[in-house]
DNA sequence: GGGGCGATCTTCT
DNA sequence: GAAGATCGCCCCT
């Protein structure tokens, strides 16, 4: 499939919904995501280049992975103009049970972005890394994807700007969304 | 099902 | 010294 990430972050955000995501085998459908543009507070490029994001201000298409509270990690897709796509849940279709021992867990194994990047065992080693291959896979989604939009999870900034979006339905996003009226 | 809290790294004030 | 794109555990309902 022809696959570029060289868009905007809410135009990346919205096209990885229902695409699945595979690193060595292991993943499955992206439901969740959430959008940070170059001229976004939120973003962690609003503020220049520093010791840790360095993969924002390389080309898009690349990974971007950061400790999140000291001890997480969380995994971005690099798109255009230094934004980036954070990838919030997968449903856990593939190699399930390799996600299980690594979460030690049968359940929560993909809904969050940091339960998500340690049941695909992502971390530093993958910052920077171009994503169209190994251990990475993309596949295109079989049908259009009905998406539902909020505001992002866990930040202060620019917090009123609905650019998280989801799977509609699906029961692994790792927060229900706003009911819509 | 949900609130409070601790763990621990990087940046910025 | 504080805050942050988080999570798991404990306790309560």
């Amino acid at each position: 499939m022809t696959l570029t990430f060289d868009l905007g972050a809410v135009e990346v955000a919205r096209l990885l919904i229902g695409m699945t995501l595979l690193v060595d085998g292991v993943g499955g459908m992206i439901v969740e995501t959430e959008a940070y543009e170059r001229d976004d507070p939120a973003s962690h490029s609003f503020r220049g280049l520093t010791k840790t994001n360095g993969a924002m201000f390389g080309p898009p298409g690349c990974a971007y992975v950061y400790r999140s509270y000291g001890l997480h990690w969380c995994f971005n897709i690099v798109t255009r103009n230094h934004g980036a796509v954070l990838l919030r849940a997968l449903a856990p279709e593939h190699e399930r049970t390799i996600m299980e021992v690594r979460r030690g867990s049968t359940r929560h194994l993909c809904d969050g972005p940091g339960r998500l990047t340690q049941a695909l065992g992502l971390s530093k080693i993958h910052d920077a890394l171009p994503l169209d291959g190994a251990p990475f896979t993309f596949v295109a989604k079989a049908v259009t994807p009905e998406i539902i939009a909020g505001p992002r999870i866990g930040i202060t900034k620019a917090a009123e700007r609905p650019w998280r979006f989801g799977l509609d339905g699906s029961p692994f996003l790792s927060r229900p969304f706003p009911t819509r009226g």
